[in-house]
DNA sequence: TGCTAAACGGCGGGGGCCTCCGTATCGTAC
DNA sequence: GTACGATACGGAGGCCCCCGCCGTTTAGCA
């Protein structure tokens, strides 16, 4: 009796995958799951059977990426300027939400929604700041109330709020850097 | 040759925002227009013609708050305190914006897509905040670089990242007090 | 009261999401 | 090589939504 995946099962797991960064990077979050078993020449039920709802589609369109975010967030953990390294780390997360239509309101979904999920995007990417976090809060350039959470809903609300600009790279750095040396920051 | 509004169609207007209303506040900036048209007692086409496209209809629905949103920012722009006049006025935004739900994104999407329509409410809201702004940066408490887009581009941010939150008041309130101070504004 | 233009709303097309279920295929055991 | 069981597939149908068309009703003026 195999309770391995089939190899059929496999391919088609790959092929929607394929398909489904090309289609969630033209037309956004909201990329027609219909369409896209279409492409890949599959059936809208294979499509729900290999992810079931669109947030988990969202999740491995983005799997890879996140991890790499995470992989720098541990790289930087032990720099010797841990308030660059914070924001350096939030500039990558920024251009990175920035340059991928689609995935800020993945994040912000699963922030919100599904909070609980340890898979979710967005809970692997706090527990990785966290570390960059306290490190800048320990050295005094964060103050001591702010938590990971917080900065990954302002990048998240900065990412939705440029995600259909003309250059959303250009005005999420921009907000970035705004929110980082404050709109107003005397006491 | 009468070339006013029929009675009859303005009731019909009337009813329909009255229910786009309470519909808008339950379910947000995608509440169904067709179920609007049922509620309210007439056909969908109706809904249509005098609402043509979902942003007409938020814009109307959210017309009174932004009027009354920007008529504070006129009361207060001779204020004593230039700086606290523009933070109290982005608290009242934020508040409402995180307690009316769907304004948000009517919000990010009037100002990403349509930023020529005078009547947008984002256009309005731009130019209630710009004489705060001005103020503030002559005072010296803002950088002179920073826009009244950029202000509305936070706020809204801020408000979608937060809108699906247990409390998105409180958590609306902290973010942009976070924003405000900056997350790190060491030069 | 009659007439015209304005307004209405039902209807059908197109599309998306979801579930069910009969069928094809894979992998294994013989 | 074949036969069998588990696994995976995909089409069909239901439901909802958005949109545009167009025949019909109705308000308002003469």
């Amino acid at each position: 009796m195999p309770h391995h995946q089939r190899a059929d099962a496999r391919r088609n797991y790959a092929r929607i995958l394929a398909v489904a960064e090309r289609e969630v990077a033209a037309h956004g979050a909201d990329a027609s799951l219909e369409r896209i078993a279409r492409v890949a020449g599959v059936g809208s039920a294979t499509v729900r059977r290999h992810f079931p709802g669109r947030a988990a589609l969202l999740e491995a369109v983005f799997h890879e990426r996140i991890e790499s975010l995470c992989a720098r967030a541990d790289a930087s953990v032990d720099a010797v300027d841990a308030r660059a390294a914070l924001l350096d780390w939030l500039d990558g997360l920024t251009e990175y939400a920035a340059s991928a239509r689609g995935m800020a309101e993945a994040l912000a979904h699963d922030r919100l929604v599904e909070p609980e999920r340890v898979s979710a995007c967005a809970v692997k990417l706090e527990e990785a700041v966290e570390p960059l976090l306290r490190r800048a809060a320990e050295s005094g350039a964060v103050a001591p109330d702010v938590t990971a959470a917080d900065l990954l809903a302002l990048v998240t609300g900065i990412a939705l709020a440029t995600e259909r600009h003309a250059d959303p790279a250009a005005e999420g750095r921009r907000l970035l850097e705004l929110t980082v040396r404050g709109i107003s920051p005397v006491s």
